[in-house]
DNA sequence: TGGCCGGCAATTGTTGACAATTTTATTGAG
DNA sequence: CTCAATAAAATTGTCAACAATTGCCGGCCA
């Protein structure tokens, strides 16, 4: 029964902090901590079973993953999320994964391009069940599959701590308009040919339509709520 | 004398962590803490003349700044420092920049002007006395001075937490090539006149040479220690 | 002699209590 | 009735002690 949800280190295999920051991290992206709502220390360590010091740091790793927002002796609260805000995340997000795939283009090996065909494969395969929650998830997995042949782990870690805030603008995103997800796995495929053709210019320019096209998406879901 | 160098979170006017972070994130920067130094947390807190708590979240902070790497049940240690490294960092950086100055040059308004203009004026002066620290401490103030056209909080971080990584890599690399400040100093000019131009294009390239020139102080800096 | 196993020391992970500060509620005067 | 000063409550910041894990060292056995 719902008495007290426990969060143990090992239910993910990281350490505690991981834990609670994922815990918390997924009732924000969900819209269940609206924007604005306050995170307590205390309330949170309480309703978690453990202690506050453990619940800092979370709190700490989601203001680096832009979920909350931290403010000196006034406490965590669940950042907002307008039009605007989701126009300077892609303003950021789009050159970075520009360089992802421009590196990728440039220095991938034969053994590098299997996974890249992967992710089309799995973007195929949910586009035609029509699973648009599985196609986002999968999205994710292109710079996954880039990460290994570019192998800067600055640019890892910096995408690690923006995919939970692209999740979060377009988790209700592509449910209004199954059509777009077509679109967008036709610019997908045309991307990955580029990259395998080391075409890095067509493969700047797919990346900015794809990039353009989820900022719209995001944009249209934030509009009606 | 020197008992106890006791860090006071007024001593910087923000919060202890922060305090900490920056004195013992300094040391890393000039080279007195090595790369490979483990930092325990008892140690500093110790010599800090503060607890372990703050010295836990200022360590971090200072992995959020690379400056040093936490390892699980293995505390932190001073990031190493390559030329690998270097070029990764420039690899990233330089689109960030080049996205904060193109954004600069299509939306300032008269009244961001002055503060370009200083800037230069600024590396001028500092340019002219031969005075490579001040030159190159100044060089972060072009960020600065394009965050209120920009006005992207989540570039602003990025810049903020990039900024100690640039730090390290260049504090040592002016003092050898001095003729180098002088290109620099063009280049910089060019940029700023780019801007003031709308030259969005031009302003790109400039960024492109600028970033690419510092890359190369930082790994000639490296080469010979 | 080389590799494996057990105990020990060092260090981080976690906890609960105390202190400092901010926010809110209350009370009083204008 | 509104506003200001003050008092109380709530909440974060900091601390010191305890628990758990890791790495190391010595001894044992093949």
């Amino acid at each position: 029964m719902g008495g007290k949800p426990t969060v143990k280190a090992s239910s993910d295999g990281r350490n505690l902090n991981e834990a609670i920051a994922e815990t918390v991290g997924e009732r924000v992206i969900r819209g269940e901590l609206a924007p604005g709502a306050r995170l307590l220390e205390t309330q949170l360590a309480e309703s978690l079973g453990v202690s506050r010091g453990p619940v800092r740091e979370a709190l700490r790793l989601l203001e680096k993953r832009r979920l909350v927002r931290i403010l000196p002796r006034r406490g965590a609260v669940v950042t907002e999320l307008s039009a605007r805000d989701v126009d300077r995340l892609y303003d950021v997000v789009i050159p970075l994964y520009q360089l992802l795939a421009e590196k990728t283009a440039e220095h991938w090996r034969p053994e590098d391009l299997p996974p890249l065909y992967t992710v089309i494969e799995d973007l195929n395969r949910a586009a035609a069940r029509g699973d648009v929650s599985d196609y986002f998830e999968r999205n994710f997995t292109f710079a996954r599959a880039c990460a290994p042949v570019v192998d800067n782990p600055l640019l890892d870690e910096l995408f690690a701590d923006l995919e939970p805030a692209l999740r979060r603008v377009l988790y209700r995103s592509w449910t209004q308009r199954a059509a777009a997800m077509d679109q967008h796995l036709d610019w997908m495929r045309q991307l990955v040919r580029q990259v395998t053709d080391r075409d890095t210019a067509g493969a700047r320019d797919s990346i900015r339509r794809i990039g353009e096209l989820e900022r719209e998406l995001a944009r249209d879901a934030l509009a009606r709520p």
